[in-house]
DNA sequence: TTCATAACGTTACACTATAACATTACAAAA
DNA sequence: TTTTGTAATGTTATAGTGTAACGTTATGAA
């Protein structure tokens, strides 16, 4: 469904090209083009509203598999803790191990990398004949902003 | 509500003396008890489920607040994967670091203390301006058993 | 053309979580 | 003792999250 060639393009905000024209994939690029105009993570559902606005409404079955596609291509982040999501500052590979610095004030989630983080549970992972596959770290703290704000 | 007292009770699974026989103690116990008895994560419903079937039906909100406190007092630990509850293997500091190593086949959770992750995300953290406040890791994998199972 | 299969669509439902408000328990002030 | 404030507890209702199950359509290969 969704190819390389595809995120190459949506990463470029341009138009996918020959298969931009089919309706899933006009209905990814949507989606994600929601999700980046958005400081904040979005819900599934709040979503849909937002997409609805724009006379897109779709059932929450098709958004979640959207989701699932675009998370799949490594183009948005799902934010574990809040059960939402994000579009990605950078294409990830699946295992990619990456931090998400989510504002517990504001909301804005900033994507790091984190690759101590496979060396630094390999001793563990050893001793308790753990495979690792993926890992999803949030670290809830205050951003940028809301430090320098008055409050 | 739940205190230093009734923590080391719970700890060694004894009933809290004194203050263990409020109602909100007993259901904490109870909680507890039934998270202690599973071997997987389980969610807020299927605990008010069995904690019904024991002849202690309570609502979602009792249970969401139960499952507070208990998390306050670092009895339980949230699995923010699978939006589900563990008991916690040790006592812990709310913002303790730990990774939670979950087990994609048979659904198991473990603790492992997590130290490295202080040190090691001080350097984003600075850089983006970002005060860390707690995090949370999670490692998705194939535990031990899983590994030897035959599948 | 016919058939298989994958994509897409729809309905319905199960699970997660909390807002809002009612009631009760309890202890300090009058 | 009564009053009263407050924290705990209880209840209802609802918003938000996620998926199972199945129907329909599109597409390409036999």
């Amino acid at each position: 469904m969704i190819n390389a060639e595809m995120v190459a393009a949506l990463e470029q905000n341009k138009t996918v090209p020959s298969l931009g024209q089919t309706v899933a994939a006009q209905r990814a690029e949507h989606v994600l083009a929601v999700l980046k105009q958005s400081a904040k993570p979005l819900g599934a559902y709040e979503l849909i509203d937002r997409l609805a606005a724009t006379g897109n409404r779709i059932a929450p079955t098709q958004m979640y598999r959207v989701l699932g596609q675009l998370k799949d291509a490594g183009l948005i982040l799902r934010v574990e803790s809040q059960n939402a999501f994000i579009a990605a500052q950078h294409v990830h590979q699946p295992d990619e191990p990456l931090a998400l610095l989510v504002c517990a004030c504001c909301g804005r989630v900033d994507e790091a990398k984190a690759d101590f983080l496979t060396p630094a549970l390999t001793p563990t992972a050893n001793a308790l004949g753990f495979k690792p596959q993926r890992s999803s770290l949030e670290v809830i703290g205050e951003c940028c902003a809301c430090r320098d704000s008055p409050d």
